[in-house]
DNA sequence: GTCAAGTTTAGAATTATTTTAATCTGATGT
DNA sequence: ACATCAGATTAAAATAATTCTAAACTTGAC
């Protein structure tokens, strides 16, 4: 029970001047990586906050690291990486491969797919009720589908 | 729209009636790479021979690489890298992305789309006719659908 | 507090791909 | 045929994203 450095775990939450908007962010939080058997060090908090604090999320590792600079967190990026895949195996994250070059990290789980923009390289969402992929060929002997990813890859309509 | 819908040649294929014996498998693609403003120069030449000469494949750079030196066809990787996307910009091979750490080059160009196997790493092709995207999002404003692809990722049924 | 197992980290290593700079080749003109 | 030169090829170096390594540090249990 001794209160070894700073566990955010338990900390009152009358001293966190942030809007509450959801309760308590970090029991929230802690719970998340309780329930996917990982133990919530510091930086994996911290990094599970920047994650799902702010809605719906597009990122690579690199941009995940330079957010977490930007709020002070102090992370390798060789966490960055390590954490992302660890969140991706729990079943948090979702992984979208539509660029070599570039592996997004999606913190929407929902049933969903994706707009990508060829030029900028950029993803956004498109709610799964929106494409309705209606007829499916029949799966390889001994296969299951894992998913379906339908990208519609969209460019500037020429003027 | 304006699909480039495979155009053979327009000289005198006398009859490729496609017999084990070769016909004239050189001027089809030499055909192929004027067409597309490429000259062809010997290894091109070698290399479109690989890839279109055996029905349709999804292959690496590396794998071009190693099929050229099986075959005594001595090129080196940068120009199969430089080939492979200059026959992509000029709509002889179509790119796929499903696994960020390779890039596959696929020859089949009809309106198609495709198996992933998660475990593997491997590529099929679900003809066009048997995935049907019945609904489509509105696409951003001043924005033009290029392509939707769909991928079915599919794993070994559990046991 | 102690300890073992799990984590984090800086930096080295790896992999796929691109760039560089030099050399070669194919098309064209004469 | 021969010269010419833009475009093509190449080996080698460079780059970018990601993973690995081994040491140092945390966490949770006792």
């Amino acid at each position: 029970m001794t209160r070894t450095s700073n566990t955010p775990s338990d900390i009152a939450p009358s001293d966190d001047a942030a809007p509450a908007a959801e309760g308590r962010p970090f029991s929230q939080i802690l719970d998340r990586l309780r329930g996917a058997g990982l133990r919530p060090t510091r930086q994996r908090m911290a990094l599970a906050k920047l994650l799902f604090d702010g809605g719906d999320r597009h990122l690579t590792a690199e941009m995940l690291h330079a957010d977490a600079q930007s709020a002070n967190v102090r992370v390798s990026l060789a966490t960055v990486y390590n954490t992302l895949h660890q969140f991706h195996r729990a079943g948090l994250l979702r992984e979208i491969v539509v660029d070599s070059q570039r592996t997004y990290f999606d913190t929407n789980m929902s049933d969903h797919h994706h707009f990508y923009f060829d030029e900028t390289g950029e993803l956004s969402d498109i709610p799964g009720d929106q494409v309705e992929v209606a007829a499916l060929p029949p799966v390889p002997d001994g296969m299951a589908v894992s998913r379906v990813d339908v990208v519609v890859r969209v460019r500037p309509a020429d003027a």
